[in-house]
DNA sequence: GGCATATTTTAATCAACATTAAAATTCCGT
DNA sequence: ACGGAATTTTAATGTTGATTAAAATATGCC
């Protein structure tokens, strides 16, 4: 939606880096509490703010989440192109691609939102948010069929393999803490080796 | 915890019933939006009762999800034994009890309750349930290393294996509707031959 | 230093549930 | 039918939390 284009183009960079913040942060809110589990007090106090403040920044919490949302499938798809663009087989580029995709997750990016709870966003939201996210499922599963027809992808239900796969990636928010017992670079390795096994012919 | 016995056993078998469906109902709900998401209205009109009602089977809010959660933990634990009590290598075993799994989450037992709002439950609950959860985890955890022991599973890091694995199956319930175009078999298969690839030697 | 804009706070307001108590109804055995 | 237990509804109550408007403060520019 250019809605949200108008609403925040003309702010200065301040603003911008302040509202970035805010996304992270709600985004890890909302993954340890999820939506209505979090309220904007909880949001605000982690940076130092009343909640009354957000609202400079956001419309709505419902915007809260969509923006945040937004930014998760914006990261997805920016790791999916980098994976796309990658030279080799079909396996080396759906790896690549999810290579990077862990990196947004657990990597500077910081805190990314599991789209969990997209029934609560307005009818427009969800629209845009399930197109995006449809997209980059197909996208992916699209990088699976070249591995398949390339030899380099063992034959499988493509749709289901994605499936498996993403959830594997959708649920590392869950458990992974930036700066706790497990490295970024444990995850890529042992991830990317897992679904090498998995995927490879 | 003993006080849902207390509550629940000296209850007639219709009384059971109800409080089974409802607890199916409302592990839908919290699927699909999210634990304080959904108002008890919601998963009463899926009764065809009213909101009140509910509290005839459940002393509150935070109970029922509890409940859920429990129920969820439960099924889990007794595909885990089914799983355990299985002959065959550390993989045969590992894989039996997925399969059982897949079978609880998508078969007839109904709607599971994703376990992703953990936080908002009371302390007591939240640990009871934690446990159960951290249980599970290690079990699972200590199949794949006896896998990788006997050399049926490759080596790998079992807890980060293990995530994948559960990150993959919890994440199911979110795209896996009942009654919809991907029956359960196909899920099995699609899925135990996914797992059978990524943990075989 | 002083103006103008950006940012945040204070102090309401308001609606949406969760929850409860009491009343009404259904259900079942006799 | 009758009576009592089981089940559900009606009709409050209360709290929480989102939202808003106006006031206050901070910040950068001349």
């Amino acid at each position: 939606m250019s809605e949200i284009k108008q609403w925040h183009s003309d702010r200065g960079p301040q603003y911008r880096f302040k509202h970035d913040r805010l996304l992270r942060v709600a985004a890890e809110c909302f993954n340890q509490k999820g939506y209505s589990g979090t309220s904007l007090k909880d949001v605000a106090r982690q940076l130092d703010l009343t909640d009354a403040a957000l609202y400079y920044y956001v419309r709505s919490k419902e915007e809260l989440v969509y923006q945040c949302y937004r930014r998760a499938a914006d990261l997805g798809a920016r790791a999916m192109t980098l994976g796309q663009s990658t030279g080799g087989s079909g396996l080396d580029r759906a790896l690549a691609y999810l290579d990077h995709h862990l990196d947004a997750l657990c990597g500077e990016d910081g805190p990314v939102a599991i789209m969990s709870e997209i029934p609560s966003l307005k009818p427009e939201h969800k629209h845009d948010i399930l197109e995006r996210s449809r997209r980059h499922s197909l996208a992916f599963e699209a990088l699976i069929a070249e591995g398949i027809a390339d030899g380099s992808i063992a034959p499988c239900d493509v749709r289901m393999t994605g499936n498996a796969i993403m959830g594997a990636v959708n649920w590392i928010p869950k458990w992974f803490r930036p700066g706790g017992a497990v490295t970024v670079d444990q995850v890529r390795a042992e991830f990317t080796a897992f679904f090498r096994r998995a995927l490879g012919a």
